[in-house]
DNA sequence: CTTGACCTTCCCATGGTGGGAAGCCTTATC
DNA sequence: GATAAGGCTTCCCACCATGGGAAGGTCAAG
């Protein structure tokens, strides 16, 4: 099948099929004598495989690495588990990130009387940070 | 002072603050005979303003507003708890996407023996997700 | 044989940041 | 006054993953 019927398949953009190929992340495609990339059932399930893995979060180099234990029919289960939760602590780390600035903006917000008047704990808060020690 | 001093003051790197400049952020900084930027204290104090905006994880667009805001000395504080609240629906979007994630992966290396054996719930899944729930 | 849908490659843009090169400026030291 | 060090300037490149779009070739249906 052609390229659009693969994406359509994989859920995998066309664009994003030519990027993984050029990167790397998948081999070449084979090509019609007119040069249009041609692929199997084999080649759309694979490019399933990186859509989920896509939709777990794992960044393309992870990818890499799934795909080869994947293909490794003699890998640990431990390699996997191991890629995976590295990937689990990731997220945990980016959750608290992301955790720590929505509590902080609440916190400020709830203190911001929110009306047509100008003072806003909010705007003060980055002007000059309560919690910071000399600057 | 120089950029370079700037930068150390405000916590925004060099870099930084000429790409701010060169896309609009801020104005253009004075220049001495030379050409060397010059910034005052009130041009820290408000990249320092720019700098924590960034930590709490405004993008420019956002930082933008709050800017234009924080110099409106008749601004209606609703705005600002508005623009922030957005801010924080936003993260919390994203934090939701993420654990969403973290707790499927969770969820199958629980079931993944992790050992040297190549059988492994987690690499089934992508293979063919069973559509499972977060339990 | 034309038309329209598809494919190809190539370039550009995003956002926010850093690296680095080539060349000018300033300051301190000799 | 000369020289060296280090700061400044602009400009280009790279990241990561993705999309847009142009110019041109190909295929299938009418």
């Amino acid at each position: 099948m052609n390229i659009g019927e693969a994406a359509k398949a994989s859920g995998v953009s066309a664009k994003m099929i030519r990027y993984y190929e050029e990167t790397g992340l998948i081999p070449p495609a084979a090509r019609t004598s007119a040069g249009y990339r041609q692929y199997s059932d084999q080649d759309v399930h694979m490019l399933r495989f990186i859509r989920r893995a896509r939709d777990l979060g794992f960044a393309v180099e992870g990818i890499r690495e799934l795909l080869g234990l994947w293909r490794d029919q003699s890998r640990h289960s431990a390699d996997v588990k191991r890629l995976a939760m590295t990937h689990v602590t990731d997220l945990r780390r980016k959750i608290a990130e992301l955790e720590d600035m929505a509590a902080t903006l609440e916190t400020l917000a709830r203190a911001c009387h929110g009306n047509d008047r100008p003072d806003c704990p909010i705007l003060s808060e980055l002007e000059a940070p309560a919690d910071m020690q000399t600057d």
